[in-house]
DNA sequence: GTGGTCTAGACCACT
DNA sequence: GTGGTCTAGACCACC
């Protein structure tokens, strides 16, 4: 599996982060359903972050019926996840909109705006240069 | 003083949302500069707050140029806040949004989506148009 | 009596504005020993402020030995105020230096840096143009 | 970290206390960018304050751009700290003289006093000789 | 264990 | 009555 990243210095919590980034891996296929899961030990020492945040991911994943854990064999993507994963990864992005939106409720700004702010930001995101070549 | 509103299910801490609604009121002139804000107390007891709370908000606008408290005769709107309040309100606006950013940056949505989400959002906030055309 | 001017923006409580503007005027003989003082409630009224902010300056500059309250006749300047007088000025410049290095004792600076920093700002207060036209 | 030592005597409240010599050893890198501080709890814990005096002045020192605080990771010196710490501590030197002349503007003392008083009171604060070094 | 927020209540100097 | 400071203690999410 291609590693994740985990950004400690992000608000988000680290299991947080290690959710998003799986169901991302398994809405767009990249971890197709039935594929195994590096353990929870492994992975955790991969990313230099404790044991138990990634057993939590694992587990939360698994009620919302992306992952499937058998026991003594290992945590796999579920079969027929790739759906849950997408609308998970939706109910993440209108989560985080909606909190947006809760924050800059006191601020008085109109929607255009906003929708101006989002658009610049985006625009700063480095656009990604075709050529390739990444600073530094 | 119009009545600011506090809303204690929101998520944002509540002397975040009184330094907000009070910088909005300053940036738009609804508060001109030399007007007296509330005492601590006053105010605390119409929000239904801890007097601290409001002591805090006071405090850190102050920090920001935006008050101008003199000790024991009250708190008052500083000279030449209204700039500093308006790049204040543009600043907490582009912070919530690269908040955002931070936070659904692992998803792998790509920007189309984000502005689509945001734009819905927006929609479904009661559009409050009085004759229906919708700017956007 | 050549009109005291408060400053309600100072961070010095007004009672000692006064006192120490009395002070100064009977150290240098502006007023000298004797001179009727104005009433509790007129200079009040002159400074526009509390006159029992006035009492108390009057009160303790009794207690200094520097002013002498005759029951229904008014306040006058002691006789023999003027030493008094000159030493309580040291006294309080002495004060307000102490409460300086106080103030600075944790900043790390030396002694020079502090001496250097008080001699910009006597500097910088405005050198009182010899020509005599006050600005504005 | 070495310890940092409060005064409760001194009239400067404790978190300002905390902030100015934090700001100090950042400034005069005693405490490198990166640096990790004590906890909240255990600093408070050291200098026997509330725990909400040491989060006050952490909190304010993050405002100024001097601390960075990871959200249950902990507080650390900011990177590029160092600047802005050492134009705090110039910052508060000045705000302090600034206030002593404001406390003595109504004494009628010259300038020449003024620099005066400050010698005497730098000479009286044990003349650090180089010798017989102190340091207690 | 970490920091963040909030409450309640106290004391202070000053008006 | 005003603001400023501090304490004590609570709860939260997260690690």
């Amino acid at each position: 599996m291609r590693h994740l990243v985990i950004d400690l210095e992000n608000e988000s919590p680290v299991y947080i982060q290690i959710m998003d980034q799986l169901r991302a891996r398994v809405g767009d296929a990249t971890l197709p359903p039935g594929s195994p899961l590096p353990s929870v030990r492994q992975l955790a020492s991969e990313l230099e972050v404790n044991p138990n945040t990634v057993a939590k991911a694992y587990m939360l994943l698994e009620r919302e019926g992306i992952l499937r854990t058998l026991s003594r064999r290992g945590t796999f993507v579920a079969e027929s996840a790739d759906a849950s994963a997408a609308r998970g990864v939706d109910r993440r992005l209108e989560e985080a909109v909606g909190r947006l939106l809760a924050e800059i409720a006191h601020l008085g700004v109109d929607d255009r705006e906003v929708l101006e702010a989002l658009r610049r930001s985006l625009g700063a995101k480095q656009p990604r240069t075709p050529s390739g070549d990444e600073e530094r």
